[in-house]
DNA sequence: GTCTATAAGCCGATAGAC
DNA sequence: GTCTATCGGCTTATAGAC
């Protein structure tokens, strides 16, 4: 692929993150993304075909993030340090793709019908790589008998949040934007409550506290 | 109001809270509203003046359960029975209003910019309000020493993510739609996590483990 | 209050010159 | 590859009869 094209495509591609992000799929006009690229609308058309695959594109950017993050939780074979590294992993690509990350909430939120099927099914294998992960750790006594299925989707939806609802953290805390030590107070309060709630014999320790900090 | 006044109305805010939560504001069209209500489209704007004013009353039929759900945290003045209580309050009601509740994290994704203003200085209070009990009871020693602020975005993200994507969980756990004791464990799941993670003492003793249970 | 028919305008997509 | 001009369809909203 030739040198401008592989430009323009990322200049696409950004700027349509963004106006996905903000206003959703169906809010989204194809002009505000060419404008916001800095071209002609038919640019886009040229290089995309049509709205809906240029969406598919954008999704697609984050399935591989996604996939590389959920694998953090089996690196080791220590659930401390998985639980630690997954959470960690989970935030940081939330907060290196801010835009993507929310339109792949949304889309998750309407059904995930606009996402690709092939994607569907690596992530879903993925998810349950990791359920079957925690389930071995349940049963070797390394983990307390939560459902493993259900404290995924705490992960999940605690560090999806956090990035997502960032403005909301901001007012509440009466900020601009979400900082530095925001983020580093949601992993430690997010690692706190998984680590305490399904750690046996860690609880209210000092080794706890350390992760916690 | 009259009473078919007030029965088309009802219709029609059932309706919408389908179509809305199905497909996002944008793709929803006000044609499937009506024909889902069982009426032509002009009744819907006979009824409701605009599409936007409609969705707009369909965000403010959830406030109320919101607020009262809110309020259950600050009943007594135990942070175990307030947390366990207010984790479940918002539980019951996402699975009371299940739709509305989709549309309301939908818009929160958005910016909530469609949320009447009185609406989310109402909502901010009543957080403030939790926050300030939180603290309250960490400084009494109560609660372990953990950011209130986010502590409670994660009850937030915790109870709206086990319902706004049952899907998910659904196709996870390998069932068609969410049951009863999906709900339960999940409202088991989130308490444990909670509690384990912020309540000194709990920690992983028998009586945790009650509240896990 | 109910309904049909239609206005008004927006937006995805493309034709076709350069 | 780039850009302008425009099409064609669709959707909110209303006019006006009943």
């Amino acid at each position: 692929m030739s040198r401008i094209r592989q430009h323009n495509q990322h200049l696409i591609l950004a700027a349509a993150s963004e106006e996905f992000a903000a206003k959703g799929f169906d809010a989204t006009q194809t002009r505000d993304i060419a404008a916001r690229a800095g071209m002609p609308k038919a640019n886009l058309y040229y290089y995309f075909q049509s709205k809906e695959n240029l969406y598919s594109r954008v999704l697609l950017g984050f399935v591989e993030p996604l996939l590389h993050a959920s694998a953090a939780l089996r690196e080791s074979d220590d659930p401390v340090a998985g639980l630690q590294a997954y959470i960690a992993a989970r935030i940081r690509i939330a907060r290196e793709h801010p835009h993507i990350a929310k339109v792949f909430s949304s889309e998750l939120l309407l059904g995930a019908r606009q996402l690709p099927e092939e994607c569907r099914d690596l992530l879903y294998a993925e998810a349950q790589r990791n359920v079957e992960c925690l389930r071995s750790w349940i049963d070797r006594g390394l983990l307390a008998p939560v459902d493993p299925e259900h404290l995924m989707l705490f992960i999940w939806s605690a560090t999806r949040s956090y990035t997502n609802l960032g403005w909301q953290i901001a007012h509440i805390t009466g900020q601009q934007t979400p900082q530095d030590e925001d983020y580093a107070r949601a992993a430690a309060t997010i690692t706190r409550l998984v680590l305490g709630g399904v750690v046996p014999e860690v609880g209210q320790s000092p080794r706890a506290l350390m992760f916690a900090t």
